[in-house]
DNA sequence: TTCCAGGGTCCTA
DNA sequence: TAGGACCATGGA
């Protein structure tokens, strides 16, 4: 593959050679949920630091501190090859078109504790509802930045009560948010999971409360580089169905997803996700 | 008013 | 192991 070029100018850097990114598939897409957009650029935060995006023909421009800059780099997934998965998965029928008609579709490698937090909130909930408790969230709990919230540190949100929580629009959620907040500020050491087997990864991740299978193939897919994971949601689960030509379970679906699509089924899955969300 | 949303937990059979 | 009730909430 074309290695990325950076270039600093006055305001940020330019990032080319790493193929086209789709901002509002990407960053306004379900895998992460806090980014806005304002007449074409997209300002986002990652833990304590904030960035600008917008794209350009074979890469974005980058708005952001010259020391979070590899944070950015490994965030936004800049160094992966897209080129070579998309051309095993074009072969694909049921991808050959979704994968001509959005090829700006990637991945983020996102803070592993926002994105447990947030995908705990997931459950049972829609795109727009969780990015605005996890918005406020931010803006309770979180440490207050020169434009924005940083999101709420662990020992924080372990030491909130439920009602404090469901006041920010948790709901139900919140004593599971409390629980995983208590674990992993405790120490989780969620490094360790990078290197394991899928299901060894998975297991792991469901000791938290509120993190079921699909949630945590979620967290793999989305913070933690595991690309083989595919989260099957209420979308994905009638996309597979049709494309298996009968009813199945989750457990079937998952198998059916690794075998025909292997070590690029995350990146199928977000295809079909995008695509048929919508279509 | 009812259904649905990037589901999980708990109980029962 | 599978199936079903229940859980907060707001938009369609």
């Amino acid at each position: 593959m074309i290695q990325p070029s950076i270039t600093p100018d006055d305001n940020g850097y330019m990032i080319r050679g790493m193929g086209p990114f789709d901002c509002e598939a990407v960053l306004d897409g379900g895998q992460c949920f806090r980014w806005v957009q304002r007449e074409g650029i997209w300002q986002g935060y990652a833990g304590r630091h904030m960035a600008k995006i917008r794209p350009m023909t074979d890469g974005i421009y980058l708005e952001c501190s010259l020391n979070a800059l590899p944070m950015w780099r490994a965030y936004l997934d800049v160094d992966s090859d897209y080129i070579s998965a998309r051309e095993v998965l074009s072969k694909d029928t049921a991808l050959t078109e979704l994968i001509d008609e959005y090829p700006g579709i990637r991945f983020l490698n996102q803070p592993f504790f926002e994105c447990v937090i947030s995908f705990i909130l997931s459950a049972n909930n829609n795109v727009a509802r969780i990015k605005k408790t996890v918005q406020t969230l931010c803006e309770t709990f979180g440490e207050p930045m020169p434009d924005g919230y940083a999101f709420p540190a662990p020992d924080i949100l372990a030491g909130l009560t439920d009602a404090q929580l469901r006041s920010c629009g948790t709901g139900y959620r919140a004593p599971y948010i409390i629980h995983t907040a208590q674990q992993v500020a405790q120490g989780f050491p969620h490094e360790q999971l990078i290197g394991l087997p899928l299901d060894e990864a998975r297991e792991a991740l469901t000791q938290f409360k509120g993190v079921g299978v699909k949630v945590a193939d979620c967290i793999l897919l989305f913070s933690l580089q595991r690309k083989d994971a595919f989260p099957v949601d209420t979308w994905i689960r009638k996309v597979m169905i049709d494309i298996m030509g009968h009813k199945t379970s989750d457990n079937q679906i998952r198998a059916y997803a690794a075998q025909r699509f292997g070590e690029h089924a995350g990146l199928a899955n977000q295809y079909l996700f995008h695509y048929h969300r919508t279509k």
